[in-house]
DNA sequence: CCTCAGGAACTGGTCTGACCAGTGGACTTC
DNA sequence: GAAGTCCACTGGTCAGACCAGTTCCTGAGG
């Protein structure tokens, strides 16, 4: 039952990582904290005692990883960021475009934030949310008429408020992201055929579905309906073969 | 209602970030693929018509994203890897551990990842998955005389069955990432009391629950009892007022 | 007094060239 | 054919230099 082999495999500590280690040991311990500055690259090179180089090196990791941010001419040194979806946009983007996680399960894992996010919006909303996500819908339904890119626009700002009244940040940046991933996606088949308005009016009554069910504090029925409403949207672009697993997320009692 | 200003800030393009770029659309668009070497960092100097520091720059942030990894000697040259969720994990800890995260968030997350999960097993399994899951299940059964430690192990591969049963890798990374995070937060308050039989046996139970429900079938049923053993499980590491977020996922129909 | 041009004194971005400790393969030697 | 040596090459690190750009101080001119 125990392992057979517990070894790792001892790589070689490099310099740079070891920079990388002490900073993110040091934002962790809340030593540095978001929006104060790192010391310049040549005062680093002092403090650490390694070439520039590899404190370079070090800096463009946490760079990349969207912990600190340097801009050229910039007295004050690189700026300690605060948490951004960004990066984590990055890895999910990844992941989906070079990787081959497939549509469906983009789709599937969307089915599942936005439900729950849903069904936490209509058990915890107070009646000042519900005026806020209602303003969201009287948003889409006025831009309609003015084209796919406003309506979009009105979409999104009713998930977002949507994942606010859920009280999950989590679930809110995780759903953003996977939105993002699948958009992008299928832009492509998108491009044209969504523009027309009666699609977009399908989607407002979609949206007024959900409303509803927030309205009446029906938690999982604002979930069974939100799901619903992913997968008629989405199950479109996804082959016949694809779509049971999304079905398993539908229908009964849930 | 239109977007008063949709410029972006016209950041400086830097060498090394088109880099990154050559080699990620190279890797989008499969000319490079996971196994092939990269040429070695002398030759992409030449290619690239870039210093070996901006090269080398280039090199470490695609290696701290997991995409290639390299290794002093080999002179076959950086290597391109699979996807691995490292990545994705590593920004999913940061965001929790460096941006405070707090622990009610991570666990309501979980009811809902990990619920999701069984629902789809319950309702997708294979009669030959439904043994793997039993099997780990009586592993735990096995270990609870042995140690906590082993104890947990089996724990974490029955989570690993389920998930993988579920059809859905996105969810099986996402709720294992959240797993570790949560047992960091908490490892502190669990260490000594965790070790108890009691606590081990009550936590079989859950999962026994849990299976009879992927046995019948019945997915609401599994994500209805999953969630409650979470919130069992966890709730007591929370401050009350943390705790009705979470209820808000329990109890009624759903 | 205020304004504004000029100029240090920095910043990060890039380049060059060098050295080191390893690796792997070819080449010699037995 | 096997064993040992050697060398070309790898990535990791270093030192020092230059550039374009920012910030801020300073001093001249209003």
């Amino acid at each position: 039952m125990t392992s057979p082999a517990p070894f790792e495999p001892v790589r070689p500590v490099r310099l740079y990582q070891r920079i990388i280690e002490q900073i993110e040991d040091a934002l962790a311990s809340r030593t540095l904290r978001p929006g104060q500055r790192l010391p310049s690259e040549r005062q680093l090179v002092a403090q650490f005692g390694a070439s520039r180089s590899t404190v370079r090196e070090a800096l463009r990791v946490l760079e990349s990883n969207g912990v600190i941010r340097s801009r050229p001419g910039d007295p004050n040194g690189p700026e300690i960021l605060p948490f951004s979806s960004q990066a984590l946009s990055k890895q999910l983007t990844r992941l989906a475009r070079v990787d081959g996680v497939d549509l469906a399960e983009l789709i599937s894992f969307r089915m599942v934030l936005d439900g729950s996010a849903n069904m936490l919006a209509a058990r915890l909303r107070t009646d000042d949310e519900l005026a806020a996500i209602e303003a969201t819908i009287e948003a889409m339904r006025q831009t309609i008429d003015v084209g796919y890119q406003q309506f979009s626009e009105a979409d999104v700002a009713f998930h977002e408020a949507i994942a606010r009244v859920s009280r999950n940040s989590l679930i809110q940046v995780c759903n953003h992201v996977v939105r993002g991933v699948v958009l992008s996606l299928i832009s492509d088949k998108i491009a044209r055929s969504r523009n027309s308005k009666a699609l977009m009016r399908e989607s407002l009554r979609h949206h007024e579905e959900v409303l509803e069910a927030i309205r009446a504090g029906d938690g999982p029925a604002a979930a069974r309906i939100s799901r619903r409403n992913l997968y008629d949207y989405y199950a479109g672009y996804l082959p016949k073969a694809d779509r049971e697993p999304l079905l398993a997320l539908l229908d009964p009692t849930d």
